[in-house]
DNA sequence: TTCTCTAAAATTGTATACGATATTTTCAAT
DNA sequence: ATTGAAAATATCGTATACAATTTTAGAGAA
């Protein structure tokens, strides 16, 4: 792997598993310093990490992680709500007993994650159950960009979760595992599609009122 | 609009536009005294491309016009056939005479450059409809996708289309307007789906023999 | 203290320098 | 004429330099 790519993933890790918070900035000088290779490298995966929207850069004042808005908060999970479920039917002309061992494994690291604790391997495991199961649709292109979405609505949970909601409460992903195993794809997809849309409705989709105050608005004539 | 950006527009534009075939190479300094920016910028650039799939980038070799693989494109009309249709819905919902005006106007701008026989501007409203029309669902994350994947798939139609067939033969795309006006969610998802498959059938997605040839398999022991 | 203004430090944007790698050209030998 | 090797040229990857801008720190006045 080059090594522009495994700086650009430690910092999407970082910023996924909530180690760099949404606000927080990165100086290219520190990272720089941090990585062993001079800033243009820095700014490569910068510029790449803002082109993904995991951090914004505002020009002269340099990259901070973004904080996503409500409306792209909402526009993420409608995204995911309106592909992930339509995977299901071509998903399930690849899914045999070697995918469901695989994914079990998989769904019983994750409660393990949850259970110790394990934050940061807990969202990783979340996100990368996912678009692992995109991928399976054989379907690199849509796969990638749920893994982007994916990626993302950790970082939205970063933002907007309830604490400790990293997951999803309405049971595990091993109750889709089971409906995968019956090929039931009617009842995967409404299973699916019943997942995303509690996960959105649990975000505290509320304006926080220490940003956008406009002064102007309240206190002006 | 910063320099950069329009850089990127101009260069994207050019691919799009089949003024850069795939496969045509990007020398950085042609690209900077072309531009009249130092290296550093266009470079940044190259790498946007890059990652959006436009051009690719080989160690050492530099930048040239992505050649898509019969995989990739398939995979994109896919995609596009998987969500647009389903877009059709929430788009109704703010599809009103305005609008309809405005795609009309559209629509006719098509009819006349690709009977005046302007492939730029034909390709690039052929695109444009489909990512207009996507945006107007509301959904920005959303939109941005089919938005790429439209401009994609003029790349697509550089390396496999059939001459002449920059869009599509079945009728054109006011009678998905009239469905739209006449609201019926129905009909118009069912003329979305069946008009990017017909794109997608009209594609020669044979293999080119000329690349790829596997001389150990052909002559090896 | 609190505010404002100014100087210092930090940080970014862009161009350039230079070693490393790839490509082309040249030219001799078969 | 074709092949092959070697030199010359072109191109790329990375670090660095420097001007422009922002941020921070500090001194003085209310």
């Amino acid at each position: 792997m080059s090594n522009d790519e495994n700086i650009y993933r430690q910092i999407l890790r970082a910023i996924v598993e909530h180690q760099l918070p949404p606000g927080a900035r990165l100086p290219e000088d520190r990272l720089s310093e941090a990585f062993g290779v001079s800033r243009t490298g820095i700014r490569k995966v910068l510029q790449r990490l803002a082109l993904e929207h995991f951090v914004v850069i505002e020009k002269n004042k340099g990259a901070q992680v973004n904080r996503p808005s409500e409306a792209e908060a909402s526009e993420i999970l409608d995204s995911r709500i309106l592909i992930e479920p339509q995977l299901i039917p071509t998903l399930l002309m690849h899914w045999d007993e070697t995918q469901s061992k695989r994914f079990r494994a998989m769904a019983q690291e994750e409660k393990q994650a949850e259970s110790a604790n394990l934050l940061a391997d807990s969202i990783q495991l979340t996100a990368r159950f996912h678009y692992e199961l995109a991928t399976l649709s054989g379907n690199k292109v849509l796969a990638h960009f749920i893994e982007q979405l994916c990626y993302r609505s950790s970082l939205i949970l970063a933002a907007y979760g309830t604490r400790g909601s990293v997951g999803c409460e309405c049971g595990d992903h091993t109750q889709l595992l089971d409906l995968l195993d019956q090929k039931d794809a009617d009842k995967a997809q409404h299973w699916m599609s019943h997942h995303l849309k509690h996960i959105k409705s649990s975000l505290i989709l509320e304006s926080k009122p220490e940003e956008n105050i406009d002064f102007q608005r309240l206190f002006g004539r």
